[in-house]
DNA sequence: AGAATAGTGTCTATGAGACAGTATATG
DNA sequence: CATATACTGTCTCATAGACACTATTCT
């Protein structure tokens, strides 16, 4: 069991006295201050001056300094405020909204009166009283308890190329996970939905226009540690890409590949990013499991595509041969799952196959089993 | 095609007449301006007075004109603040604060000095400048586009009771949708992912325990205006439920229903809150094609259960009626999908019904088919 | 006895899977 | 010509669906 945290926030310089007190009260009991750091405070004789040295206002690197401490805040399970008389200086007040829009639990030394603020009555409480309430109980009492998340989606973007299942992976400029693979995706943006965004990058990354080709949702991955910077929680969409040309994706300063789905998920020496290995999994068994029961494999073939192309598709989708004879007979027996041209591919060995489009049938039934091997 | 929208923000006292420059800079462009409210401004002779009584700190309700300041921040399209000198105020830093962690697009009149902040050069920009420049390209040139977001888990809880399909449905208490029935769910807390938030929910509203009952995700529903209280984004959870006794979900202060499912999504009169109908269709959906392939149906029935019963369950759910002596033949031809108790039901009409549990089997090979009702 | 539900047996149509055989191109 | 692929036909077996029939209780 992992001790609760707390980071205190106020002026530091103004009301060192108070501060200090509350560092201390919180850690007597055992609970971790991740911000002050407990070294400047314990250390205390020897590393005054670095502690008054705290970043002056006008300094052009505050900023980075300043975002470490957000580092730790956020860290924190909550936060204390130092606001005697009511008092809460301009830096704590910006890191108030911050903190207060994330949704963490926030409690005050005094009623913050130097801010048009609503605020519980029991969120202001000494805090040796705190502490020992928290020591006891084991969590804040009085919490805002909603938490902010940012939101992305990324896009599992499966296509058919030299008979592999292939997917396509951007190489990661920036940490975190810089110089590893990942899936396509990004940050929703104001008024977007996730299904706009996910359109959005699918058109950036790869030209494709997202209303032509399906794009549906796998899940959503939420775990609170999955993105070291912070709370990023993605929906997971799948799509199904006819054959694209191969430069596509690989615009902008970022190298993009068309990966064999087993070797993304088992051989590549740079695994995946974040947990997107899992989120290729889920999405293939979907895709596996829609080919049995939709007629969604007509969208890895650009049109017009002969049975055997088709037959492809579920060989690569599903990992194992497929009777050519009885798959043949089963997809012209379906009502409008493919629809014939009436001409023929020339120029291929053998005898030219018939040419297809795409029928109006969005379900198939019955459906194509893969059979026992499904699990 | 809907104007762009800004907010500014600053220090409406000390510089009131930077303020009221910035307003009229982006007004005359076309610009919506919707704090401060345009009328404050517009109607300046006569209006002045309300104007400079704008909040003083130490009034008891201050926060609610704040809060709806703050309403009227988030739904403008990007913030403005009018920063003399690099000045920036406490309330003025608090507003920053939030209005950053959620991810909207910030410009300053000059480089905010106040704070430890970094700021792109771009986004320091005058009022006039940036106003013809949205205007010409449509879109702040400057942004950071991401946008936070809280989360919610809603839980669809199908049971069966006399013989009807039903959920478990709460009055809400609290505006938006105050009176009208909704999903039991919840907020996202902070360190939970939203499978433990759906759990939590679930043990709170039915005191079932989550681990023990099948749950699962159906969709996540993220568009921008599902929400009136803002940007929040839900993902769906489908569970499956035995019979359980009627007190469970009377707790607490809020009725809770067993409905109908066609009737909560036809016949209510009082319509489902936010786009509840639209989950509770999919997460039937969800769950009818679950009991083709999958043993899930067990899940419905209090162990032991009788063949009936798990009939009973199908009928239920997909609407209509099973051939007895078919689905008995299909049920036990399935290895592992039920377990006979060798026990028998008695005080029941007819021939007493032998006993089962459920098996370890959790997907259904073959399929037990709907048929081409399926669509 | 009659009503009610559980459970078995039987027949038929259909589809899956295996595989033989035919058609039509390329080189 | 061989070779390669497309496509058709045929046989067998398993299953779905329809329905007749038997079994065992309650009232």
């Amino acid at each position: 069991v992992k001790p609760p945290s707390v980071s205190i926030i106020g002026s530091f310089r103004q009301h060192y006295a108070e501060v200090l007190a509350a560092v201390q009260a919180f850690a007597e009991v055992g609970i971790e201050v991740k911000s002050p750091p407990i070294s400047t405070i314990t250390n205390l004789d020897v590393d005054f001056v670095r502690f008054e040295s705290d970043p002056p206002v006008h300094h052009s690197q505050d900023h980075v300094i300043q975002s470490r401490t957000f580092e730790q805040i956020f860290a924190s399970d909550f936060v204390y405020v130092v606001s005697p008389s009511g008092y809460i200086g301009r830096t704590t007040a910006w890191e108030l909204g911050t903190v207060r829009e994330r949704g963490m639990a926030v409690y005050y030394s005094e009623y913050p009166r130097d801010l048009p603020l609503e605020v519980p009555e029991q969120a202001v409480v000494d805090a040796r009283l705190l502490a020992s309430n928290i020591v006891a109980s084991g969590v804040p009492p009085v919490r805002r308890p909603r938490v902010s998340a940012q939101l992305t989606a990324d896009i599992v973007i499966f296509t058919i190329r030299d008979r592999y299942l292939r997917l396509l992976l951007i190489e990661r400029k920036k940490p975190p996970f810089k110089g590893s693979l990942a899936l396509p995706g990004g940050f929703v943006r104001p008024a977007e939905s996730l299904e706009y965004t996910a359109e959005r990058e699918l058109r950036e990354e790869t030209g494709l226009d997202g209303s032509s080709i399906p794009l549906q949702q796998v899940q959503t991955y939420s775990e609170p540690d999955r993105d070291p910077r912070g709370r990023v929680v993605t929906t997971a969409f799948l799509a199904i890409a006819p054959n694209l040309p191969d430069v596509i994706g690989a615009t902008d300063a970022k190298r993009a590949y068309w990966a064999k789905v087993e070797e993304s998920l088992w051989l590549t020496p740079k695994r995946l990013a974040f947990d997107h290995a899992d989120i290729v999994q889920d999405a293939l068994e979907q895709a596996r499991r829609q080919l049995e029961y939709t007629t969604i494999a007509t969208a890895f073939c650009s049109e017009p595509f002969t049975v055997g192309d088709l037959r492809e598709v579920y060989e690569a989708v599903w990992g194992f041969r497929l009777d050519k004879s009885n798959f043949q007979r089963k997809v012209k027996s379906i009502d409008d799952f493919i629809v014939a041209t009436g001409e023929k591919r020339s120029n291929v060995a053998g005898r030219p196959p018939a040419l297809y489009r795409r029928g109006k049938a969005r379900v198939l039934y019955p459906p194509i089993l893969r059979g026992e091997e499904s699990k």
